[in-house]
Order: structure tokens, then sequence, then C-alpha cells
DNA sequence: ATCGATGCAAAGCGTTTGCAGGGGT
DNA sequence: ACCCCTGCAAACGCTTTGCATCGAT
């Protein structure tokens, strides 16, 4: 976990924000719903719920585990955070919602934000015709998710 | 599932073949892990463990889950499947384990394979500069995971 | 005061493991 | 004959749920 340093979208959200965030999506404002968000929003790199139960616990030491599972679906939920799922092991979660790609760490298993725009026009830079070719063959194609593999080495 | 048509890389796999890779992989031939095989390579679309029992009981009525699922582990371990992540739900399996795409339905969540080369130079048509640019922060990538999302409409 | 959120414990689901007996080499 | 594999059941890890109490509006 690092000190949230306003790089990314949702860090800069302050408590007002994010009370705001949920109750347009029909939820209450709590300090554990907080303390979770702000756990996401200072990760270097997207945590597990466990870690965020861990990390949280000292801000509010007798949070539950379950409160915790709670807290991140109502995230999702409301747009402030995205579930990222893991080939072997549990969740990992995301303070941002927006199409974006990733990195996976195939020797931690450390999942990380790239800085690199979702680019809607990657398809026809692989092959102008292929969405009409896939088309024609029944996909019907209106996202992709990309994600980069290898080892990240901080420097 | 489907009857073999051949399409498949692994499909025209004889149970000669078959025992062939598992022996050079340190496994044994057994009736089970040949259905198991065989009903991976028949499915239309990638089945999860528990299809391909429900699947493999009509040809071997009294085998068990766990068998499935240790059948499963050998195929991928003797790179005769692959194991595909889902974000909710359970694992799905897949007869192929060179690189390529997938298909994902939003809709019924069925992962398929999309008839597309893996193209290792996916990220230069991104941005040539690209590979280089990750590099200096501390991303060294050695390959990707491409995943187009939609909806699946056979015809 | 109302009604949603919390904390705890128990249950749930997909998957893995321990083990005695059966089957492949 | 050896030893791996199977089938059964129990355990497992991650996640969700039920419920009484607490807290936000």
């Amino acid at each position: 976990m690092r000190q949230a340093t306003g790089e990314k979208p949702n860090c800069e959200a302050t408590e007002a924000q994010l009370r705001r965030s949920l109750e347009a999506a029909g939820w209450r404002f709590t300090k554990q719903r907080a303390a979770v968000f702000n756990c996401l929003c200072s990760a270097d790199c997207h945590p597990t719920a466990e870690q965020v139960y861990q990390a949280v616990r000292s801000v509010i030491p007798n949070i539950s585990l379950a409160t915790v599972y709670k807290a991140l679906e109502t995230l999702v939920d409301a747009h402030l955070a995205a579930k990222l799922a893991d080939a072997d092991g549990p969740a990992r979660y995301d303070c941002r919602s927006d199409a974006h790609y990733h990195f996976r760490c195939l020797e931690t298993g450390q999942v990380r934000d790239l800085p690199l725009p979702y680019d809607e026009h990657l398809l026809d830079k692989l092959d102008p015709a292929l969405v009409d070719s896939l088309r024609r063959q029944g996909f019907h194609v209106t996202g992709h998710r990309l994600e980069l593999v290898g080892h990240y080495q901080n420097v």
C-alpha cells in the first residue's frame, strides 16, 4: 500500500464526493465504506478482499471481513470500483470502473493498472474487416479486455 | 455440446495420440481421462467441470466429480488443455493450450474460441514505442491476453 | 423513528485432499 | 507386482447469507 498521491481518478475524491456517489446509487455513507474505498485508492496494486480487511483493521479494528465484502460489493454497484477475476485465488478490487487495461505479474500474481488508454479501435488495428467478419460468424463484439502479462520490477 | 468435427486442433487426436501425450508428461492413460478429453474437444463452448461431469456420466455413469477435476488438472499439466478463469462462477476448460483469443458472451457467460490468430505484434500496433515505454516504468511484458466480449447469436 | 448497515456465526459453492480399493503398466 | 488412479467423503478457501443489534438519515 502507498499513500494516495492523486494519480488515480478516484483518489482525489473527497469524503463528500464519495458520499454523493454512494447516495446517488441509493446507498448510505458509512465509515466502513469510506475506509474500504480509501484502502483501494491508496493501494499500489489491486488488493484482495483479505488484504483490504487487514489494511482497514488498522483504522477500524473491529470491522468484520463480511462487512469488507459487502462494502466492496456496494462500491462496485455504485461504479466506484471494479472486481477483477483471478484464475486461481481470490478476486481483486480496483478503484477504477472505467475501461482500462491491466498488467498481471506472473511471478507474484499482482495486478496493476497500465498507463494506457482504452483503445476502442484496437480490433480495427488488428484487422480492419475483423468486426464484420466475426459478426457474420455470430460474434457480436461490444468491447474487449486486454491484459498484459510478464513481470514487474519496480525501479 | 456438438459432435467432433475436426475443426479444433486437438480434436483429431486419436486415442493413441492422447495416450502418447499423457505418457510423455508422465501420466497413465485411463478411460476417465480419455472421456474427459473427448468431452472438452466435442464441446462447442468451453465447459465447466460440472458440465464435463454431467456429460461424461453418460459414458462412465459412476465417474466421480473429483476424478473429473483431477483429469482436467492432468490434461492441463500435459498441455492438452487450458483452464480459463471466470469472474464469478466456476472455471472453464479449453482443449487448446496454444495462445489464442476468446469471446465471452455477456448474456450467457459462455466462452468460445475466436477464429483469430494470436498476434505477437499487437502491442506494436497499439503503439510502436509501447513496450519500451512500459519497460521503463517497470512493466516487462512477455505476452498478452485478449478477450472480446459481447453476445453470441448462432446463425 | 425508521430502516439500512454492521458484526458475528453459519452456510454456501467450487475445488482439493486423504485414503482404501481397483486398474494400468 | 508394482504403484498410479479412482471413487467416496471430508476438508478446504473464498464468499455470501441470516439475524440481532447498531447507527445514519
